[in-house]
DNA sequence: GCCGTTTTCGGCCCGACTGTTTTCAGTCG
């Protein structure tokens, strides 16, 4: 069983935090990071790649050495490098850097001084008062290590952006009222419009002397000040999100917004551009000597390091910075593309309005067309619809057609793929169709190879078009099923068939890693919300953030297209 | 440990806040 790319990985960033624990040089220590990162975001597989005798070392942030041990990684599964280094701190020793006011140095003095190695002895010690008598401690350090360890743990805590939006939102609207405020905005991984967020960015721009700290941290929703300075804040909210602010004047708008958006890497990147250039950016602007150039717009910034704008989603590191330079980055997708949707329930099965409620509510968003696809009959929990039922559906949506103005209504079925891979309804009906979504509901637990052939044995049936939710993951609730998917996609294009970027915020199936390698394979998308009521029919930006984080323009997105090619596309062979 | 339109050696992104300190280290983003 070869060794996969998270895998190799988890293992360097592993060995970063041990390097770091040992007060190794940083610059070693980042090296170890960026590789990690490079691995994470390869779209091939190591092990494929040493088979095909590629040079490892001609990836960014890979040389020589780092090639030689990641080829070793892939081969045993291990770094001896790594296992040295536990053989003499405890392996748990690194997921004391996960607690909010320790890092290396701190979890270093902890170890060599009281032996503490873990979450819980840190906790006896600091109610014992022993931290307090380190180097570096005292009574108040030792009080927030104290509430950080026994309070927000070392689960990291990631809130959805849907729900994200909602937190943020009201307090948008709250600082914007504040007296000599001019911007106010979300920054961080919220603009970049990550499916979660560890935290709200808030930038603000406004005159000098304007209160926007003294009333941010008054906001009636925070539970805890964690820090409070004149150009920065960070509170606690009662729900536990954490929000930071930063207040800058309008002249530095521009480069705090591109500073304040990140990535990180990505900021990191187009510094090293600044620099090279003679020129010196950071959240105030850029910067000739002491003299500013630029920092008013984003825009601004970019021009200044000779780049175009970088729209916030394709801002990851990723080669987003040469494409750029080279003038080749996508013409995003945007909502205003999207022609209609593919996926939609009625209360045929689980939705709750009918199907001319769906129809009357996707004209008012300006759609040309809606594919209502009930569950098949498999799905008896969601009162899926047998060969029978479907058959009264479909003469009931050509009624409706009949006399519909400005929309039509596709004749679909969310179809169920069972667990050998055959469809819930057979050929006789599927046929009267014009579009199948295929979804697996059942048996997550296949092994790889099998849950993959399962689904490409669904895609062999020639009434089959778009792959619902292609990995079934519900965020942060259970994990995607183990699929192949460059073998999928592969098999996807192939045979004519589509995968489906799901709008549903707790889905966001596929994800933006997904979306971008379909783009690269070949295999068009279906943006798609699965709406359950009419006001779900909103959720459709939320899909097209994903695919705007993959890469994705309107040439591939199935529902980006007129109806007549849509229909087109969706006739295999 | 990586990397090169100043460099194969000597750099490596940069600033704010806290808490510990008497001028700054550690952490964070």
């Amino acid at each position: 069983m070869p060794v996969r790319n998270a895998e190799v990985a988890e293992i360097l960033n592993r060995t970063a935090e041990f390097l770091e624990i040992e007060g190794a040089n940083p610059f070693r220590v980042r090296a170890y990071r960026n590789a990690a990162r490079t691995v994470s975001a390869l779209p091939q597989s190591l092990a494929s790649m040493i088979e095909a005798g590629d040079d490892l070392s001609a990836l960014p942030a890979i040389g020589e050495d780092l090639a030689e041990k990641i080829a070793t990684i892939v081969e045993t599964g291990h770094l001896p490098l790594l296992d040295d280094i536990e053989k003499h701190l405890p392996p748990g020793l690194a997921r004391l850097l996960d607690v909010p006011g320790l890092g290396p140095k701190r979890v270093r003095v902890l170890h060599d001084e009281l032996g503490i190695d873990d979450l819980d002895k840190l906790i006896a010690a600091a109610k014992a008062g022993r931290l307090r008598r380190l180097p570096g401690f005292a009574a108040k350090t030792e009080a927030n290590i104290l509430r950080a360890a026994q309070t927000r743990g070392v689960e990291e805590r990631r809130t959805k952006l849907a729900e994200a939006e909602q937190i943020a939102d009201p307090l948008v609207r709250y600082l914007a009222e504040t007296r000599g405020v001019k911007k106010v905005i979300v920054a961080g991984s919220f603009r970049r419009r990550q499916e979660t967020v560890g935290d709200l960015d808030i930038l603000v721009s406004c005159t000098q002397d304007a209160p926007a700290v003294d009333r941010f941290v008054a906001y009636e929703d925070v539970a805890e000040v964690t820090s409070k300075g004149p150009t920065r804040s960070t509170v606690i909210l009662r729900n536990g999100l954490q929000v930071d602010l930063r207040v800058v004047p309008e002249v530095s708008y521009g480069a705090a917004l591109h500073y304040f958006t990140g990535s990180k890497a990505h900021n990191i990147a187009v510094r090293r551009i600044a620099v090279a250039k003679g020129l010196k950016l950071n959240e105030y602007g850029i910067f000739k000597g002491e003299k500013r150039i630029a920092g008013r717009s984003e825009t601004e910034v970019f021009a200044r390091v000779g780049l175009p704008y970088i729209e916030p989603e394709l801002r990851q590191d990723r080669g987003e910075i040469e494409a750029a330079r080279k003038g080749r980055l996508p013409k995003l997708v945007a909502l205003a593309d999207l022609r209609g949707d593919l996926h939609t329930h009625s209360t045929a099965s689980d939705g709750r309005a009918s199907i001319a409620e769906m129809a009357a509510a996707a004209r008012e968003r300006g759609h040309s067309y809606i594919a209502i696809t009930d569950h098949s009959k498999r799905v008896t929990i969601a009162h899926g619809l047998d060969a029978k039922r479907l058959a009264r559906q479909l003469d009931q949506i050509d009624r409706l057609n009949a006399h519909l103005r400005g929309i039509r209504v596709l004749k679909g079925c969310e179809v169920d793929i069972l667990g050998d891979g055959k469809l819930d309804l057979p050929a006789s009906i599927l046929r009267e169709l014009d579009i199948v979504v295929g979804a697996i509901h059942s048996k997550f637990d296949m092994p790889r190879a099998k849950q993959t052939e399962r689904i490409i044995r669904a895609m062999d049936n020639p009434r089959f078009n778009i792959l619902a939710h292609p990995t079934g993951r519900l965020i942060g609730e259970r994990a995607p099923y183990d699929i192949d998917m460059e073998r999928l996609l592969k098999a996807a294009r192939e045979r004519g068939c589509y995968l489906e970027a799901n709008a549903q915020p707790d889905r966001l199936d596929l994800n933006g890693a997904h979306c971008r390698m379909a783009k690269e394979i070949g295999v068009k998308l279906a943006l798609s919300t699965d709406a359950h009521s009419t006001a779900d029919l909103d959720l459709l930006r939320f899909a097209v953030d994903q695919a705007r984080r993959g890469w994705i323009e309107p040439g591939d997105v199935l529902n980006a297209r007129p109806l007549r090619d849509l229909m087109k596309l969706l006739k295999r062979s």
